[in-house]
DNA sequence: ATGAAAGCGCTAACAG
DNA sequence: CTGTTAGCGCTTTCAT
């Protein structure tokens, strides 16, 4: 037997019109009333359909977000943030992972706006989004007047971001401090990009070029970091190519390229330094402890939802695509810095 | 401007009706006519309300699924596993994180009833669950005939395990196979008692009973499962109580374990050898490269949909919970042997 | 094969 | 203050 509105009204023998009064608060109503209906509502524990609601309001109280993967620690730190304030705002959150697949991705949209989520927060691959800018699927959603928000850059749209080439800068300039100036990077695949232009800017501010033979990037999408970061590392060190030190562009990938430098035999940091970037839970506990830039991961869940709840406030005028950009900073750990032994 | 069905009756020149029907596919449409809407579909980029129509099937195809984190790598696997494979069955889904909190879960819970999901999985602390079993909010979901499938032991409901007791068994009668007799466990809340339990049996095949000395637990929910195990064994280090060895609830207490003894100059593992649980990525890529229980994650997310899908099927008619154990294996890595040295 | 019309559960005028 | 009623966008008889 379902139980809807109309049982209530019943049993607090009033019509439908004042029980749903009474379940928005907004009207007023008589206390003795209210106390009668309420006392119904709670009797029979009945919980207004979200679907009727919505069908009024022209709102659903959904959000939809799209990340890469939920496994990865970084998405899934992200995930768990931004779902955490939007259900404080009274929205519940549909949550896709797409595997960075562009077909999913865009599968997912497709549903979202059948969903008639009233935002969505896309946190996945810009890859394909940046590409065929036309034909991505993001551009459906602009279409609806349904508001996004991405966790990178993408052109036209709302995005907050860390600052990847102020990052990257630091990551570098520590190594550089320290002395090195055969310094890897590992990375390639599109949203490191930036961390990239990061690396190369720190090495022209000291006068340097960066020399290509220790650049490892793959032009694919990659899904295994760690696997991706051990192979480069491999490959990097049967090149014979000189180096002491590798800045990778995340810490999966570091602790990857950590793991084939301790098969190759080379010690870090005695040998080479190694530094990351996210500082995932994992840096910190590795051993040795990563050196990294911390992306205020918190921060980033947070802002873009203050941004995704400012968009819905404002209604559908398309204003100027805001870019929200964190800054990170630098944490220094056992990958980088040769310590005095404390133990022996 | 909204669009609705009637804008694309409007422009193919026929009822909403004969959309409607093109749209579900179910009854027949002469040919022409239903080019002509299928036509006008496309040129409006029409996408039929689910609001709507869960309204009249009485479905929404939504599942909820609820779970303790996401920047958990066990979760968020689990989690990606399971919406993956609901999507591909149609159903979209609501992820929550709880945080253990069990008010909560209790609110998600709620908000998963007013959103009439047709379904939950339930990946929660069943501490909780079990403790008041009577007032528990599961319960409301049952009333609700709302089918349930529990990725945890949880009485009176369905439910997805991986086999703790075997799977424990196999660890420490690894440990004992080496040689080990001075075993210490860490782990202890709610969860992982059935792992304790398997530690107590391994132990008790081979005549020999548990030393309480040994054995660390946290009566509390754990969050930060890395930082405990930690804590937990420098707390036995400290204690002075002598060991060789460490089984641990899972991975991250594990690692966490694993850097006290480091830090204790201790040599994991020709002074300690230590395994873990659930074989999280990170486990074959910490070095040492940890001995740990596989738990077959992918299966679980996969029986635990299959399960739903099923209840789904059948209705409400209320049978007998079932319960579906998978086995782990143990994968033997670093931590627990000392390996002939390659390098050197 | 197609259209008209009756709801699904709820909210929001509009009356009283 | 409270009841009546008209939809929200869609599916589904029931006619035609």
């Amino acid at each position: 037997m379902k139980l809807t509105i109309k049982e209530v009204a019943q049993e607090a023998g009033v019509s439908i019109a004042t029980v749903s009064r009474v379940l928005n608060g907004k009207d007023r109503v008589k206390k003795t009333t209210r106390e009668k209906i309420e006392a119904a509502i709670g009797k029979l524990n009945f919980k207004p359909d979200q679907a009727a609601r919505s069908m009024i309001n022209n709102q659903t109280k959904m959000i939809g977000l799209l990340v890469p993967q939920l496994s990865n620690e970084f998405w899934g730190l992200l995930a768990e943030v931004i779902q955490e304030q939007l259900w404080n705002k009274g929205y519940s959150v549909l949550i896709c992972a797409t595997g960075t697949n562009p077909d999913k991705e865009s599968m997912f949209l497709q549903s979202f706006i059948e969903r008639r989520v009233d935002g969505v927060i896309y946190g996945a691959s810009s890859a394909f989004a940046n590409k065929n800018n036309t034909e991505s699927p993001l551009q459906l959603l602009k279409e609806q007047g349904i508001p996004v928000v991405a966790m990178d850059q993408v052109t036209g749209y709302h995005c907050v971001v860390g600052d990847g080439i102020a990052g990257s800068l630091l990551a570098v300039e520590h190594l550089l401090q320290l002395g090195h100036t055969r310094i890897a990077y590992i990375g390639g695949w599109s949203v490191s990009t930036v961390r990239e232009l990061g690396y190369r800017g720190a090495l022209l501010e000291h006068n340097m070029v960066a020399d290509e033979a220790l650049i490892i990037r793959s032009t694919e999408d990659v899904v295994n970091f760690s696997q991706y970061g051990y192979q480069a590392m491999k490959q990097l060190v049967d090149s014979g190519t000189a180096f002491t030190a590798a800045f990778c562009a995340n810490d999966l990938v570091a602790i990857g390229a950590m793991r084939a430098l301790k098969e190759s035999g080379l010690k870090v940091p005695e040998q080479i330094a190694v530094v990351g970037y996210d500082d995932i839970n994992i840096a910190a506990l590795y051993d040795p402890a990563l050196t990294t830039i911390h992306q205020p991961i918190e921060e980033m869940g947070t802002a873009a939802v203050k941004l995704l709840l400012e968009l819905l406030q404002e209604g559908s005028e398309l204003s100027m695509p805001r870019k929200i950009m964190l800054q990170s900073k630098l944490i220094i750990r056992e990958s980088s810095v040769v310590q005095p032994s404390i133990i022996e």
